[in-house]
DNA sequence: TGCCTAGTTGGCAGTTAATGCCAAGTAGGC
DNA sequence: GCCTACTTGGCATTAACTGCCAACTAGGCA
């Protein structure tokens, strides 16, 4: 149906509006010291509708998570057969680098979630579910018994690499952006897996 | 002086009591589902009281964790010089292990953290501000050049440390507690230093 | 054209966590 | 028994949400 569509069409384009006020106030004041009125406001949309867009403040930020999430397993699951747990995931990640936003939109972001400690604890929490997801597809790689038995294996590689990623962009973010996010994922990854 | 003493000591009892009081109703009913205006009023204090003990909600379920956070350093940095990073580490989390509650309280509430998303949110946070306090502690044992560079592997090996040992956490929750949680973090950290 | 229906919007009231303020109480020290 | 330091409770307020209802808007159809 194209009323649907249409429909969808100029939510998304309300939304991205409401994004773009938001993140402008978080940067300029910070992320505590701007209320939900004030955004509102300053959209031009009344608060009860803006919490229909977005059932939280912290959606605002880490609101697209979701649909990165899925980017990712996809890409994962879809490494050759051969490719390691290890390698599969890393080739994931990269896919999210080019996925994201511009490089400035994802370092404002980005900043803006390492420097506000309870935006920094939910997006994290956001990724657990990515995390979940995963375990199934990287199981496989690992040769194991597919079977009931949880394997701790999975979820413990697993839980690494979103370390080390969520480390690399904390360094990434310390230098403006001025160094490369996947050297530095690769620095911390090697840190953990190559050393005494 | 003992005075101090003395109004502390009734102090921890209270709010003892209070923590009882609330981890009870948090196990009876769920957490978002017991308010404030409940435990205090099963506690026989004033809601304006219980928040002069416990500054939020959450710190009724985490609260002392920043008490666990410095034993956790102090650990790491009391261990023999010549032991690598990652020993010290786990040395360090082996001494939470008996340091926390009895281990059906520690479970109790560790299955409320994670069962719960804005527990868990809150948890997470607090742990990262170990991990930065950790971070000095750490690069002290890579033989780093411990001048203003910030080196990735500090920061790296901690996150990792620290993501093994909540996996280790879930997993022992996800067994009802049943298998040993040192353990379980040995066999997380071995899947990720010891695999291809 | 004009109605019907589905879906959106905004305002309003209410809940919950959290903070500031002030007055009342309480427990040592003199 | 008074003074002082500290605690407590009540009140008001703010900010993030949520439910409810009435008004609006845009297709579909006669």
């Amino acid at each position: 149906m194209f009323m649907t569509t249409l429909w969808d069409r100029s939510r998304q384009v309300a939304a991205q509006a409401i994004l773009d006020t938001a993140v402008r106030l978080f940067a300029e004041q910070g992320y505590e010291q701007t209320t939900i009125a004030q955004i509102a406001r300053e959209a031009g949309i009344s608060q009860r509708s803006l919490f229909r867009y977005f059932g939280t403040k912290e959606d605002l930020v880490c609101g697209d998570q979701d649909a990165l999430g899925e980017l990712l397993k996809r890409t994962v699951e879809r490494q050759p057969a051969e490719m390691s747990a290890w390698d599969a995931l890393r080739a994931g990640f990269e896919v999210l680098l080019t996925a994201n936003h511009t490089a400035e939109r994802a370092l404002e972001l980005s900043r803006l979630i390492f420097d506000t400690p309870s935006l920094h604890a939910r997006y994290i929490e956001k990724r657990l579910r990515w995390q979940a997801a995963l375990i199934p597809v990287v199981q496989v790689r690992l040769g194991a018994a597919t079977g009931l038995a949880p394997d701790p294996r999975a979820k413990a590689i697993i839980a690494t690499v979103f370390a080390c990623a969520d480390t690399a962009t904390e360094l990434w973010v310390g230098h403006d952006g001025r160094l490369d996010l996947a050297d530095l994922y690769d620095q911390c990854l090697a840190a953990v897996r190559d050393s005494g």
